[in-house]
DNA sequence: GTTGTGACATTAT
DNA sequence: CATAATGCCACAA
């Protein structure tokens, strides 16, 4: 049976008929501003996970596109993107890559202890159900 | 339209 | 532990 997998996003904010062919930016997407919303939250010397934030978001299943969604966050949102790392509390970035430094960099100065690429269970997060 | 890719997750082998 | 197979879905080409 074909489930329907509308995302519950839509039903919280309308979506606004996009205007002439005017390509939609980042910003205007409600599924992107979920995510960075619930990041956003995510109290220092704390850790989630793509999954929990996506799910937090209102976006179960849809882990990925938190991935995106950090991914192109702007800059002046300057969101605490070191703070969400993969299931297990593993950082996703390959190790020895400049992204993989920064971000244990990051979470060590906030006290979260990063060992072997991974974190501290303790660190993780709920969030709730936002 | 299709295809490939990805800052993922889960399950199976 | 490591791979592979799926599921998932947005995006770029």
């Amino acid at each position: 049976m074909r489930r329907e997998r509308r995302a519950p996003s839509e039903l919280l904010q309308p979506l606004r008929p996009r205007r002439g062919s005017s390509p939609a930016a980042p910003e205007d997407n409600p599924a992107l501003q979920a995510i960075w919303h619930v990041v956003c939250a995510i109290p220092r010397g704390q850790v989630s996970t793509y999954g929990a934030v996506a799910h937090a978001a209102g976006l179960p299943g849809r882990a990925r596109q938190a991935g995106f969604a950090l991914r192109v966050a702007p800059k002046v949102l300057s969101l605490p993107w070191h703070r969400v790392v993969g299931a297990g509390g593993r950082i996703v970035f390959p190790p020895s890559s400049r992204q993989y430094r920064e971000q244990a960099r990051r979470l060590r100065a906030e006290g979260v202890r990063v060992v072997d690429g991974r974190v501290a269970p303790a660190a993780l997060t709920d969030l709730g159900e936002l």
